[in-house]
DNA sequence: CTAACTTTTCTTACATGTATAAAAACTCTC
DNA sequence: GAGAGTTTTTATACATGTAAGAAAAGTTAG
């Protein structure tokens, strides 16, 4: 995000940072715009497996994937539901799996909006986290709060001390979303 | 974010902006101490229900509730999982109540860093969306989306286009939740 | 009380996003 | 092809976060 800015973006293209302004809004829908550019030219469509609950996972990941993979998205992230039109087929293979998996049309809908927000929050959580990590200075506030638990208070928590910065080290989030679909699809 | 500025705030205060630098990193770790603060201050801790997957529920819930009222949080929410010692409370409960479920304890944090990942992304993606909509330039584009789908590549999203708008207002939250936890509880 | 040292504050400076309004380039009709 | 109208670019300006280093205030040892 800070990487880039106007003026150099600008100066680069042999222009002026107030011309960009004309096509687009702001910065950020410069990236925005990137970020879509970006999905349109790397993601590609996998094959699906043919029982729907596996193509939901298949499709979710895939989306995950890519936007891992780029890290200046986290800025971006924070948009709506519907990162960009190159993103819809996957979006619709969701839908369509929890449909075939016996959910209504909007419970189905519904349970996009939950897979989105569990990947967007695992994305934009895991990317700060390894940015505050190569500051380090922020990195010890972690184990700051640890050493100083109070296990009668906080059990649990003085338990899984010093395992907790492994364990959230941890790539969980197939994990996290089966268990997620899963629970979408009991039928309640 | 946005509103707050070093500058005001070191008139405000009777006082220098760089003075502020003395105390505080930068302008985010102000801002995280103040989220700190806030939680402190306004998170009190619910009645729990005895059986620990209600607990979960009621937990996760409240720690959203705070949050969710709070539309500059955005912003710091990117933060890792522990949002403040003061919320330490409500992740105890948590890690607890999945290990009561019969999870092992290394599952149980990995079962709480798939409700904190879905609780942050649904914060994050839906202020952000609100924002968004008070721009109303930009909430026009899903309706773009929407206009121009194709019904034979995208038959689910052609079937709820119209229905999208008002779905994905509808909050949510709660059943998302539920579903995740069920599928964490779920003995794999 | 003084002198060394540490903590805190201030001054100055720069790069950034972007508002505003004027200028330039382009397009299209007659 | 001339002139009106539109689109695109430029010049200028301002508020912002914050780096660098000087200055001041506070603290402690002798």
């Amino acid at each position: 995000m800070d990487r880039l800015t106007m003026r150099r973006l600008a100066t680069e293209v042999g222009s002026t940072p107030m011309a960009l302004y004309h096509h687009v809004r702001d910065k950020e829908e410069l990236l925005v715009l990137l970020l879509d550019d970006y999905a349109a030219r790397t993601l590609r469509r996998p094959e699906l497996p043919a029982h729907p609950r596996e193509r939901i996972i298949v499709a979710a990941t895939a989306i995950h994937e890519a936007l891992a993979a780029c890290p200046w998205i986290v800025e971006v992230l924070t948009a709506d539901d519907l990162l960009s039109t190159s993103a819809l087929w996957f979006v619709e293979q969701i839908v369509d799996g929890l449909v075939e998996c016996g959910l209504s049309l909007d419970r189905a809908v519904h349970g996009y909006r939950a897979i989105w927000y569990y990947t967007a929050g695992e994305i934009v959580v895991r990317t700060t986290a390894a940015r505050r990590r190569a500051d380090d200075d922020r990195a010890t506030y972690r184990e700051h709060v640890f050493a100083d638990l109070d296990p009668s208070e906080l059990p649990r928590l003085a338990q899984a001390a010093d395992r907790w910065a492994p364990l959230t080290a941890e790539d969980t989030y197939r994990d996290g979303l089966r268990a997620l679909v899963d629970g979408l699809l009991v039928s309640r």
